[in-house]
DNA sequence: TGTACATCAGTGAACGCGCGTTCACTGATGTAC
DNA sequence: TGTACATCAGTGAACGCGCGTTCACTGATGTAC
């Protein structure tokens, strides 16, 4: 999708079956893992010989190129919508402006779990070789702004750490956002954190333990909601 | 390795060249990553002939299972290690008894530093058919027994949250560990934020960001740390 | 409206490759008397 | 100590497969006059 004004009917025609290739490509990726992908194998699903693909994509690298971009976009819009919506919810009376941060978490794993090996595309095992595209590092800060939108610009415990200090100078991961230092390493400890949640479960490392990973998950989440002091309260 | 008593000299012959092929199945994961394992390419570099691997594993999929549980093996053993020198070191009168959590967190990073496929091969995206043969979760266990024998019984904020009690219920993950539930969610807590920091450290996913991965590891630890309070409180 | 031409999607054959795996065999190493 | 036998490591040929990718080509779709 979003490959942008398409008006012949010919180039209308070529946009949906890109668009086709990406979708058994995905389906691929979801049975089989992204080192399983195979252009023969899709044409073969498709009802085409193996070199047509050839018109739509150079070769093998540029179809997963073109995947990565689009995991990385649909994780920045399902955030982006989630920051929005959340925003309007409270658009009323309620707490503190802006989205929060349980709604973009929520988002995230609902994200995930939606096809597991697409969040892995992202965050998974890299293959050793490869370097993603200069273009991905942009919706990469784009995703960690919207996070820094949603941060209370006041976090739980707001004294100033030697990594502050050392994030500060180092802003331009998250597009030189202009948040102050104790949220910048808060925002970036709400994604190392979840994400240790997330692909454990992901990877079913959890599944012979037994428990539901959604309260770990919501557990993890509790430390950054505003809403509760950081020491948990309740007791059982 | 722990190929348990080899005697005669066949037997010996045999476990050294088992232990052969696996280093150059290491070499070559380091190399282009677990899915690029070859048994073709590891006789090659061998200098033996392909089918002669198949004397020695019955076949890719075993080595890959193998490879897997040394690299568990490897992991408990390194963990085991580091808490029982940390423990002879503490001997004299210094604070608290047991290991401590620092001194298994850098453990856990430098083992993962040394070798990031390795890792990735127990934590990283799983492939989609595969599942753990059963003494693998063994030795998981093992690594949490480890990890929990080295948390402290009351741990920093130590009120007692519905988690809790839902690990209570499913303590098998621990071996049955006697830990108090707060321990039991401590540990799981360290394991997950650690991994999450490791992950992407490993993968990569903060060299475009300029900043020390050192330091927010440091970061992560720190509030485990029973030496200071959990809210920092140094400042800059 | 129809004709001539250009564009482009898709085909089928082919190339070269490396993979996992089997099989019948050779030659060396160990064992038993 | 030497001889007969069994064990077993390793070979080379072969099978069948699927991969990515190239190339010359056909036939349909669009464009220009």
């Amino acid at each position: 999708m979003a490959e942008s004004g398409a008006t012949t009917p010919r180039e209308r025609y070529r946009a949906q079956v890109r668009t086709e290739i990406k979708d058994h490509a995905w389906e691929q990726i979801a049975t089989a893992g992204a080192s399983a992908l195979s252009l023969n194998a899709i044409a073969k699903r498709m009802g085409l010989s193996g070199p047509a693909l050839y018109r739509y994509y150079a070769g093998r690298d540029e179809l997963i190129t073109g995947l990565i971009k689009d995991a990385y976009r649909s994780l920045a819009d399902t955030f982006r919508q989630a920051s929005e919506a959340s925003d309007a919810s409270k658009a009323g009376a309620s707490s503190a402006p802006g989205p929060d941060l349980t709604t973009l978490a929520h988002a995230l794993r609902g994200w995930a779990l939606d096809d597991p090996q697409r969040y892995f595309l992202i965050y998974g095992t890299p293959v050793p070789g490869y370097h993603a595209p200069d273009d991905i590092t942009a919706i990469a800060q784009q995703i960690m702004a919207t996070l820094l939108d949603a941060c209370p610009v006041t976090p739980p415990d707001s004294a100033v750490t030697p990594l502050d200090a050392h994030l500060e100078d180092h802003r331009q991961w998250a597009g030189d956002h202009p948040a102050p230092p104790a949220t910048l390493r808060s925002a970036l400890t709400f994604w190392t954190r979840l994400h240790g949640v997330l692909s454990l479960e992901l990877a079913g490392h959890f599944t012979g333990m037994g428990f539901d990973p959604a309260l770990l998950f919501a557990a993890e989440l509790e430390e950054f909601s505003p809403s509760t002091p950081v020491g948990r309260t309740r007791s059982a």
